[in-house]
DNA sequence: ACCTTCAGTTAGCTATTGCTTACGGTAAGT
DNA sequence: ACTTACCGTAAGCAATAGCTAACTGAAGGT
């Protein structure tokens, strides 16, 4: 559940989507005008994002506004909060035994 | 430089290779017991790690002691924090409007 | 009714990836 | 010097991913 949301974002053009998403919510054809790829390949990114719960969609009328969803990256931020100290404590104490030489 | 973290974070076994060596800092071999992939596997995964700058390295005799770095988490971090504030007010916004049918 | 616009899905191809096996190479123990 | 314990890298393979082109379908506009 939470590895679909890394496997989401990593892709770079996927990365793109959710940032013109998360910026201003748009249908798809506008993300495929900014984006190098054609529309098919944003509808099936947008899939990936859906299904991680980092886009949600709202129908209007026959297009379909995507807009960022916070919940998916929720997971990642813990992730990242509980690894951030951990790091750190560990890369200064190598280096700090590696000081006196 | 930021798109080798994320994918080197993407892959389930590799992101296991950082929290170990996050938690406790460790060579090459200890790693590869407490998973299931073979030491060769291991070290193609430090490699990836370390070209993101995730993980350092210390020399330790015939060993080589991997540790994390804090480093490679900050770009990720930043983005996070970037699209944590949009994604709420985007996912907030259209729930508003669609509120009131 | 017809046509246009918008979108999701499938088939198929190419490129990439993660793995194991096998090899080469360095540092300590005896 | 020889052996043992480490480790990194290359070759090769099976699986996966991302893309385009083509098809299907729903919603408005005329």
């Amino acid at each position: 559940m939470e590895q679909q949301a890394w496997d989401a974002l990593a892709d770079p053009t996927r990365r793109q989507v959710f940032e013109l998403v998360a910026r201003t919510p748009s249908h798809v054809q506008l993300l495929a005008d900014r984006l190098p790829v054609s529309r098919p390949a944003v509808s099936q990114h947008l899939k990936v994002l859906r299904d991680a719960g980092l886009v949600g969609a709202k129908k209007e009328g026959t297009r379909q506004i995507y807009f960022a969803d916070q919940r998916g990256l929720a997971g990642l931020r813990r992730w990242m909060d509980q690894f951030w100290d951990e790091a750190l404590a560990n890369y200064q104490a190598e280096f700090r035994e590696g000081e006196n030489d």
